[in-house]
DNA sequence: ATAATAGTGTCTTTCAGACAGTATAGT
DNA sequence: ACTATACTGTCTGAAAGACACTATTAT
């Protein structure tokens, strides 16, 4: 930290020392800060054939509100920041307490900070992005605090639109995002308009609907799903979300589950294969060819 | 804005209405918000020889600070968050009143939330970045407030390091940052830390020295820089910086100098081709072959 | 004429996409 | 033998990189 001096005037007379000491951070009303940790993992669906394999399902920490304001509705994780410990921490804490896992991938998405979030006040909440593989979570099996849950995530374009305007045109996706939990279904439609005109661009989510989800957080689900879904693309981020060893089908299922769409093989296989390191394990027992188990190879991107 | 209910009751016995009629924001001790905005362009250093075209300079406009802390430093324009206006609102207001420039491109970058960022109290800092093309501001010299300036932005890395440790590395970087204003020179020394230690990666800055630029905006600017350098590989976002009409040499030189490398004519013209619009118009009196000018195209990405 | 920029043609290499084809457990 | 997955080889075409070559102005 840097000294305070007590050389310099400004233009009341006071020093450094002197101003710190008579300012007042109260002269404005301030806003309550929270930070939300949107947890995401990748679990397997269960599969009747022997033979298939599972596929793979995004899933998301949610947490039932047990008091006012959305009292009974699904939240992301979150909780406003204390005075003495950073955003980091904060989300960190946050994570600890819903998962007791630690250390594990963590990025700051954005920021909220539209008036009206929060009826009990203004409320200004930076979100954070938290990747942790199923296989780690599985000691602490989640129900301790017994209104976390799992959640399927499911976001489902419904329609999109171009509409053309001076200097530029207005690109519209109707998205419905799906939560599942059991015999729980929570539901939300989003309107996400980008707004190109004159260089200029802008994205905008707008909730329609938003039954069971509480505040703003559909939105905010359905920025981190776009995120994740971009960061997969040209990161390895992805390998967060894997176990310790792992097959490369196994990859290839979660990669073209967050991408949301399907993948050759063969190419799949070459683009990733300098990112894993073959280990001399193999899988047994699956009822056909086993396969070759991989780890992440840290060193790739040199 | 959902209408607030009056059928459930929590815990305590209240419903909605009664819990928002006692509950008192004030009960924890508040951070403070405020908002800073990165404002670039792009500038030509001037030249001597009438025959070669200027060089392409990236500019940040700096405020020198009136009042303790940080009295006659440099800082990135900014100010507290409103309690009835939004992040954005508050990240263009800024904008509008250091430049009179409206509508132009601004993107939230990062939040800032260690706990001694400033000396008078917890302050969380959202910062924007603002990209705007120097034609837009010749109106409005930039000399209405005396102690708004644009200084020339430089990152220098001076050394880079690979250090391992179990399952990972450590990468270092040791950037020098010089802002340059006529004779007034600022510099700053940050080493950027690249975590990489069991598939979770952290990035960390961290301020070494930080002369004349006050706050931790030293490592805003750095990583603002970073960012703007990814974003110029993979969208459009330079066009943000470009006047209304440009040569295609220009715009190569623009990129060449965000991106830090030189780029060959043949490859740059073929790449983006396709999001300019060829112009009737022409350059001249350049002392060497008039070049066409070209418009953005904003329908490109389709 | 010359300096400096403007702009094009084409060869090579690299890589993504497509798809066929081979391999191998468990039942 | 059959099923479902595991894994590889190779053709094609698009795009990136490199570089030589032509064009055009003000002085």
């Amino acid at each position: 930290m840097r000294e305070i001096k007590d050389d310099i005037r400004n233009k009341n007379g006071l020093t450094e020392k002197e101003f710190l000491k008579q300012y007042n951070s109260n002269k404005y009303e301030k806003p309550s800060v929270s930070v939300d940790t949107l947890i995401f993992t990748v679990d397997e669906k269960t599969t009747n054939n022997y033979r298939k394999l599972p596929e793979k399902e995004l899933k998301i920490l949610m947490i039932k509100r047990g008091d006012h304001p959305y009292m009974g509705k699904w939240a992301i994780p979150g909780g406003f920041v204390r005075i003495n410990e950073n955003l980091e921490q904060a989300a960190n804490r946050e994570l600890y307490e819903e998962t007791g896992v630690d250390n594990v991938y963590l990025e700051q998405l954005y920021t909220w900070g539209d008036v009206d979030r929060d009826p009990r006040m203004r409320v200004i909440s930076t979100s954070y992005m938290a990747l942790v593989d199923k296989k780690s979570l599985k000691i602490k099996a989640g129900d301790d605090a017994e209104d976390a849950k799992w959640f399927s995530v499911e976001a489902k374009i419904l329609s999109e639109e171009k509409k053309n305007c001076e200097n530029g045109y207005f690109y519209t996706k109707h998205i419905q995002l799906i939560l599942r939990y059991e015999d729980i279904t929570l539901k939300a439609e989003i309107i996400e308009t980008k707004k190109y005109k004159n260089k200029k661009s802008e994205v905008n989510y707008e909730i329609i609907s938003s039954n069971d989800i509480a505040f703003d957080h559909a939105k905010i689900i359905v920025f981190a799903l776009t995120r994740l879904k971009n960061k997969v693309e040209y990161t390895d981020i992805a390998f967060n979300l894997m176990p310790e060893v792992f097959t490369l089908t196994e990859l290839q299922k979660v990669y073209s589950m967050l991408l949301g769409k399907e993948l050759l093989a063969a190419q799949f296989r070459r683009k990733i294969n300098h990112m894993v390191i073959e280990t001399e394990e193999s899988t047994k027992g699956g009822g056909q060819r086993p396969a070759k188990l991989f780890t992440f190879n840290p060193y790739w991107n040199e």
